[in-house]
DNA sequence: GTCTATAGACGGATAGAC
DNA sequence: GTCTATCCGTCTATAGAC
């Protein structure tokens, strides 16, 4: 697996560039100059620019997930691991300069012009809010709790604060939906 | 005023392909093609492609806010006027075909790319919270509600919701935060 | 003020040497 | 499999005729 070490630093760059300043707006005579890398190399490991935006953004979600398992790791209350999601997106917002969620970026600029995209969005999304899902589950057992009635509550409002976070670019509507959640938790 | 005729075509030409395709998408050529007009003329009522684009947020602004009014008129009631607000946001996504919000559109495209546009959109959610919040501090008068908490959280499931259904091509989410409004209005 | 023509830069993608 | 050179289309914006 050495020989990954060119299409790695192509797909690394290309990642922080769509996210940055944007798919469209981001040409491949720049990915190639900041990966250092020569244009007939790129076209060798990817067919087209929209097999590379493909492979960022399986790849941001693999890291997604592997993220979220490492921020939650050892928390074993349900309620608490809840709200380690909202803590998860908000530690996400930081740390990127409230830059927003790649793909609800990627969705509102390409809209429904490359199906792949739009299809892989919205099963992102659905894979998030089965995430959710299973921990509110687990938190309910043995209560009165409407489960899907209050996962889609707090799936709703985790995106909602990821996109005013990042139109504000502050952190305050995290900490406004963890008190809610907090509220919520009987 | 009649001078406006040609300005206008433009403008609205722009709109609907900026909210359609994307505005990195979207050529000067294809606006002018569409719009049946010269280029020259295209550059003699707005200096760039940027300065269209501002006045195509200042259109669609106006729009909301006119739209909001007109679809909420007659309502009296604080609770109903605001549910409608939210019937307001699930009739445009449904009319748009889910083709989402101008505004957080705007936003994810460009980022921080643009300043004016990016305090353009930030100004303009400010103006949507300042109007929950005044519809909210109408309806709790007299009582124990904590209203900026209330407003927020009203905010941020429409902004969720709004962004959710943009993604799953469902109006499902604005019946569920619909449900969850109604009750939690006392 | 609206038109045509075109500048000048950059877009994605390919060919073929090594 | 990585390189350079290059194709052709499109981009935003300007110049100058009418």
């Amino acid at each position: 697996m050495k020989k990954e070490k060119a299409r790695e630093r192509i797909l690394k760059t290309a990642a922080e560039l769509f996210y940055r300043q944007g798919f469209n707006s981001t040409g491949i005579n720049q990915i190639i100059a900041e990966a250092d890398i020569a244009i007939g190399s790129l076209y060798n490991h990817f067919s087209s620019k929209n097999d590379l935006l493909q492979a960022y953004l399986i790849m941001e979600e693999n890291e997604w997930f592997r993220g979220f398992e490492e921020h939650s790791a050892g928390i074993s209350d349900p309620g608490k691991k809840i709200i380690s999601l909202i803590t998860y997106r908000k530690k996400l917002q930081k740390t990127s300069g409230f830059a927003g969620c790649h793909f609800i970026k990627i969705a509102s600029e390409t809209g429904e012009s490359i199906p792949a995209v739009s299809d892989f969005v919205k099963s992102h999304k659905e894979k998030q809010k089965k995430l959710i899902r299973e921990m509110v589950q687990q938190y309910a057992q043995n209560t009165a709790l409407d489960t899907d009635q209050f996962s889609e509550h707090i799936f709703l409002l985790i995106e909602g604060a990821v996109v005013s976070s990042t139109i504000s670019k502050k952190a305050s509507p995290f900490d406004h939906i963890q008190k809610i959640t907090e509220a919520m938790l009987p």
